[in-house]
DNA sequence: AGGGTGCTTTACGCAAACGTCAGAGGAACG
DNA sequence: CGTTCCTCTGACGTTTGCGTAAAGCACCCT
């Protein structure tokens, strides 16, 4: 998959790849100069773009990213992965409940309004 | 409840409140020079840095505080907060969908350390 | 009156996450 | 062979979200 396939497919400009690439997120292939993107990869941005979605930086992203890579490992690193998981996992399930709670208010405040659109025009019943 | 308070309440510094305030997100009161917070701008604070926490940008929050603003309004301005509601409602249910997805493989990711790590030092039973 | 503390505005600085050229290098096509 | 198209690598520009002085009031204390 070539640069601008992976860019329009995944809709973000090539220029991002190139940077999250740069940042160390991604690492595509090369034939000669260009680049071309796997399996891998697009799984990779993939996840690189719910992190943006739940607005982590880049820099955390790319530990989460560090995380989902088996490579060998000697047991300090198994322990600090322990321990980046849990806490990340904590910090989602904090952002989940409240995440919750956002949404039952919006929920209420959005209640009020078509309440008040239909009194408005009591016409379109 | 002056700057400082307010700052050290919410764990922000002064200088973000008064950012907050240039950008319409705040608006407390003054006596002379000074700005007095009330119980409203602890609301909007909240909902300020909560919305920070979803990713959502300085602008992105301020449109939803004036959704949660109930002054008088006309006809048009009720539909567009039940749009702009519905969309923000839904965009937050994606979110929650994702963020579930999201914790549930960072779950599996976690259990493979952990065997990881048992594995390793089996000692520890 | 002098000094300290805390608030104000104004202004410049800075990192993150790209956007936007500029210039060069293949490859493909007629 | 020239032109077009995509790609590459810098390098500088831009926006967001504040941080960090600089300079000025206001009040309190002694």
């Amino acid at each position: 998959m070539t640069i601008r396939e992976m860019s329009e497919a995944f809709e973000v400009t090539p220029r991002a790849l190139r940077f999250y690439e740069s940042k160390a997120l991604l690492a595509p292939y090369r034939t000669g100069q260009k680049r071309l993107y796997t399996k891998r990869d697009r799984g990779r941005l993939k996840l690189i773009l719910r992190g943006k979605r739940f607005g982590l930086s880049l820099e955390e992203i790319r530990e989460i990213l560090d995380l989902y890579d088996r490579g060998s490992r000697n047991e300090a690193q198994l322990k600090r992965g322990c321990e980046i998981g849990r806490k990340r996992l904590a910090q989602l399930e904090s952002q989940r409940a409240e995440l919750d709670e956002t949404i039952a208010e919006l929920r209420v405040e959005l209640a009020w309004f078509e309440d008040q659109s239909a009194r408005h025009r009591p016409a379109a019943k």
